[in-house]
DNA sequence: GAATTAAATTGAACGTGTTCAAATTCGTTG
DNA sequence: CAACGAATTTGAACACGTTCAATTTAATTC
């Protein structure tokens, strides 16, 4: 819907409604949070009927989502722009995991509401769902690019699953930060730094004798699970 | 609200209302799901009139909630009881977690519904909160006993954390197996037996030297956080 | 440039969860 | 038992998210 017709050049018109209303909700969800933010409201600030939101997005929710989508892309052009330098590994997962958490620090009444739809498996915006599989993957795939630029030589056999592996670490940390009622969050930092740590000495382990049957073990079950 | 009034015994008829008002919802929300039962079926189906649901359950999802604090006690029981013999880790794990999940299993819809209004920090039934305090502490006390009967010396420093460190690890199966819509859940319970053997490995291993640095990182980590 | 098709926009209407003033039931009191 | 008041019950009404037939605007075709 609204994808580039390809006609004239952007149907800037259509594209600029639809940017009002994206705004205007962005705006009511932060001020209000996302229960008390009506699609009457939006629709008003937008300055367009109430069944024009509706044209451009498919519920109140996909408005969260199209905030999320935009924001993914712009963490990705950040997060490359960053990652073009250093080959420490535990520097660059930070670069990544942190970059992302000073998006969201703008927009926590509004993540949280994501967040809550977002758990429930029929949702469309669940961030393990079919809808979101290409969010899900460029966020993979940035992690893919940290370890490949980085100093640290993973096993054969777990490497293929490792960029999945942070991502579900990463997705961990932003359930905690929902959660995290410290100021500016600090406990998420907090928890960020110390298990960061963990995780990059984990992957160095990885690869001598004693931990091998473990890693046999957990590689088996990620593929299970592929 | 309608707690004991405290006159008669316990003021039979309305409590019978508000007990045929809780086994509509459950029968509905178990026909349909959360979201396709509405209270004026509800309401219908239990013979009263819309309004009359409100007086005894502050919202649709209180009725879940009423579900859940009606069935937390009979999962502590039962599990606490098949918990008095065997020696063997492995086994006294997947007695409290695959005891959790034959438990779930009968109401699937209705605790996705659940998990969809427990995942909130401000719901008064997160699973993190302080009103859940003392249902979490029963959960976690489960494990310590489950680590205490078995033959598994885990090392001192980590000891005082590990009941809460399985506990987590138990949430984490439980948000998978909100997900899982294999038959029967089948997914979820391989997850669990090849996770288990993991788990019990990686606690067997936690006390050799190599593993003494990563150890101590996570004991830090686990303190900070306590 | 008129006709035609597609895109964009409207606002009333639907079903929902929830509220609430009014009506009813029921135990208690004088 | 009559009368009072609290507990219970009612169902219309409200605001919401969402849908959709109808209308207007823009683009394309001949």
């Amino acid at each position: 819907m609204s994808r580039n017709p390809g006609r004239q050049r952007s149907s800037s018109k259509a594209e600029e409604t639809r940017a009002r209303i994206l705004e205007a909700s962005l705006e009511l969800f932060n001020e209000r949070g996302f229960d008390d933010a009506t699609m009457r409201e939006i629709a008003a600030r937008a300055g367009v009927a109430t069944g024009a939101a509706y044209y451009y997005f498919a519920s109140k929710e996909d408005l969260v989502m199209a905030f999320y989508r935009a924001s993914q892309t712009e963490m990705q052009t950040m997060a490359a722009a960053r990652l073009a330098t250093g080959t420490d590994l535990r520097a660059r997962l930070d670069t990544i995991i942190s970059g992302k958490f000073e998006q969201f620090a703008a927009n926590r009444l509004l993540l949280r509401a994501l967040f809550r739809t977002a758990i429930d498996p029929d949702s469309p915006i669940s961030p393990f769902g079919d809808a979101t599989a290409d969010i899900r993957d460029a966020a993979i795939a940035l992690f893919a690019d940290a370890l490949d630029g980085s100093d640290v030589r993973v096993p054969k056999d777990l490497a293929p699953h490792m960029p999945r592996l942070l991502w579900l670490y990463q997705m961990g940390l932003i359930l905690f930060w929902i959660y995290d009622r410290s100021e500016n969050q600090q406990k998420t930092h907090l928890l960020t730094a110390k298990s960061l740590d963990m995780v990059v000495r984990l992957i160095k382990l990885a690869k001598f004798p004693p931990m091998r049957p473990l890693r046999k073990a957990a590689v088996e079950l990620l593929a299970a699970f592929a």
